[in-house]
DNA sequence: GAGAACTCATAAATTACATCA
DNA sequence: TTTGATGTAATTTATGAGTTC
């Protein structure tokens, strides 16, 4: 299978003479397989678990021990890279939203100044919880609100 | 009980080697 | 063949929790 050619034993020989050059392993594919799986069913292992693995990969305890926390550490990168990527779109929605509003302001604006042009009564509807006023001309607007914001902060 | 000293486990940072384009 | 980029095994360092005295 797949060892380092020296093992704990011939390092301890090496004391006195200079430290073997650093040889570094790779896993075989089903090395690394029943590494993955191991580490699906769980992040961490307990002594027996690790002794079993490596007994059965014929890798040294301490190398699934690294090798475990390697993956941790490879798979806490991922989720932050993810959560990165979700806040930029998140991000760049609300600014998208950011500059609609602003531009309804201003054609609300627009016709405060020219009050024959306003929008009727009839066309305005009232959120019962906010009690803001709203014109019934922009429900794609609350939604795509909605549709930007995380579940916990869509209740409005 | 408080705290210093120690051990152990883990995360984070870094190094160094193998592989590939 | 050489070289730079990349992935990752291995090492080092920092930190927190638990235990003992």
């Amino acid at each position: 299978m797949n060892r380092l050619p020296w093992s704990e034993d011939d390092e301890e020989l090496c004391h006195g003479g200079s430290a073997p050059p650093r040889k570094k392993l790779r896993l075989t594919r089903e090395q690394s397989r029943l590494l993955e799986d191991s580490f699906r069913q769980n992040h961490t292992l307990n002594p027996k678990q690790k002794e079993a693995l490596a007994k059965h990969l014929m890798l040294r305890p301490r190398q699934i021990e690294v090798w475990f926390q390697n993956r941790r550490a490879r798979s806490k990168l991922k989720q932050t890279e993810m959560e990165c990527e979700y806040l930029k779109r998140w991000f760049g929605s609300l600014t998208e939203q950011n500059h609609r509003l602003h531009r309804e302001v201003e054609e609300l604006r627009a016709m405060k100044v020219a009050p024959s042009t306003v929008t009727s009564t009839s066309s305005l509807t009232m959120c019962p919880r906010c009690e803001r006023v709203t014109t019934a001309a922009s429900p794609s607007m609350a939604a795509s609100a909605k549709k930007a914001l995380p579940l916990k902060e869509r209740e409005h």
